[in-house]
RNA sequence: GUGGUCGUAGCUCAGCUGGUAGAGCGUCAGUUUGUGGUACUGAAAGUCGCGGGUUCGAGCCCCGUCGGUCACCCCA
């Protein structure tokens, strides 16, 4: 055993699923671009009020926070998400709104590691500042998903809810602490627990005990105004428009304070509940206020990485890319010649690889091979002598030729060309 | 943070009631010293997570600890 390995809920992400992360990022970012967002790159830590902000009585804020004093006395947190300093620097900004950024990258929780969740987790997500149109509500849906469509994801589902205005919420709040304070004998004690904490949060139990006297609650439709039910009805009818297949849960209750009217999550049908929750956001208001900006509208979405690329591997879409070369270049002469080749076929703007200490040529050749290279050129001393090398495809029938040193840049792009008809064919 | 479970070569694992470690895959090297993907031969590679204890003797038993994993909690 060596004598480190990373820290409990920290990962190396070596290839190839490191290209399948970059792979991922890239995706989410064509599809925010093409909705004409711009990418945000808030810092890694913040001064830790920022974070505090956004819930005084949430897990992640009171019990998760990676935070230390730096060397200037000050109170630092590693970010637990990012929707919290998205809001801090559009404060600190005052960019023109419609503010519509897209992110990507770690966050940082202390929380006991297990499948699909670790303590640097990435995610990707946008948010967007200074509108209040349930039609925005639609277009930030409509990009997870189109996401989740680009990965390849089909059993992905969408739950809705809305959380009223404020007021409605803080009415709903009061009659749920009422109607669970009448059948406290039949909540579980962990459901007591979370009771007193946030009565809200009592519906997202997943206990079998608390199962009847969670469908007896009342329910929060009946508490909106009629703004917020305008509100609900006009994102419905939108997602019903783009064809958005959706199922409201009105237990949907996101973790974090100061969601108002929409929220959402994603779930993954193939995954267990410990993480099926793929992503999820929703409409917020006051974060950009308490963070010393004007009072600013906001929705946002996250969605985590780690979990969507399970639910990936659960559907057999997204691979890992395998990682190839274009041309492998074996030479049994030293390794000079390799050394030259290999400069040459770059600059070109050709991928090339090489194998180093001098080995045997069957060797090299298992190297070519594993490369995924469609062609090697090889290169021994007859090819030296006569001023050749030898083009050798590696995937076809066809059969290896000599081509004279000077012609190897248009001999192999010739044969690459060639490769990838056949590869289409 | 609480509870369950697991921890043996790079990977996946075997190791019966305790007697100082094995397989497959992978890696490397050979099988006519210029040619890969198949086959054959061989080799390297493990202080059996770590630390104590019981025992003549522990990978196998006990305690602790660290790590993974599952459930709860919370969330992505």
């Amino acid at each position: 055993m060596p004598e480190f390995q990373h820290s409990p809920g920290m990962r190396d992400i070596l290839p190839p699923e490191s290209g399948r992360w970059r792979r991922f990022q890239a995706v989410f970012a064509e599809v925010a671009e093409a909705a004409g967002y711009g990418e945000v790159m808030p810092p890694l830590m913040e001064d830790i009020g920022v974070f505090q902000r956004v819930g005084e009585h949430t897990d992640v804020v009171t019990k998760e926070m990676y935070d230390f004093v730096d060397k200037g006395e000050r109170h630092i947190a590693l970010r637990p998400e990012q929707t919290a300093s998205v809001c801090r620097a559009f404060a600190q900004h005052r960019p023109l709104t419609p503010w519509k950024v897209y992110y990507a990258g770690p966050n940082f929780r202390y929380e006991k590691p297990q499948r699909g969740r670790y303590r640097q987790f990435d995610q990707v997500g946008i948010e967007v500042l200074g509108a209040d149109d349930p039609y925005l509500d639609v277009e930030v849906i409509a990009i997870a998903w189109e996401f989740y469509k680009r990965l390849g994801l089909q059993q992905v589902t969408l739950l809705l809810n809305s959380l009223g205005e404020p007021q409605d919420r803080a009415d709903y709040t009061a009659a749920l602490q009422d109607y669970f304070e009448q059948h406290l004998e039949a909540l579980s004690p962990e459901s007591r627990i979370t009771l007193a904490k946030n009565p809200l949060r009592v519906l997202d139990s997943k206990r079998a005990v608390d199962a009847a006297v969670l469908a007896g609650a009342p329910h929060i439709s009946k508490f909106y105004s009629a703004d917020a039910a305008a509100h609900f009805e006009a994102v419905q009818q939108g997602l019903n428009d783009l064809g958005i297949p959706f199922t409201i849960d009105t237990s949907l209750v996101r973790g974090l304070d100061y969601y108002r009217r929409t929220t959402f999550e994603f779930q993954g049908g193939t995954l267990d509940s410990a993480q099926n929750a793929l992503g999820g956001g929703g409409r917020y208001d006051g974060l950009v206020e308490s963070l010393g900006g004007p009072p600013t509208h906001g929705i946002g979405f996250a969605l985590g990485l780690d979990r969507t690329l399970l639910a990936c591997d659960d559907e057999g879409v997204f691979a890992a890319p395998q990682a190839v070369v274009d041309v492998f270049v074996v030479d049994t002469t030293g390794g000079r010649e390799a050394l030259l080749i290999t400069a040459e076929l770059r600059s070109a703007g050709i991928s090339a690889d090489r194998a180093f200490e001098n080995r045997s040529m069957k060797s090299q050749m298992k190297g070519a091979d594993r490369s995924g290279a469609p062609i090697a050129i090889i290169v021994g001393s007859n090819e030296v002598e006569a001023g050749v090398v030898t083009l050798r495809p590696l995937r076809g029938e066809d059969l290896q030729r000599l081509v004279p040193r000077g012609e190897l840049i248009s001999e192999v792009t010739q044969s690459l060309e060639q490769a990838a008809k056949e590869a289409t064919a």
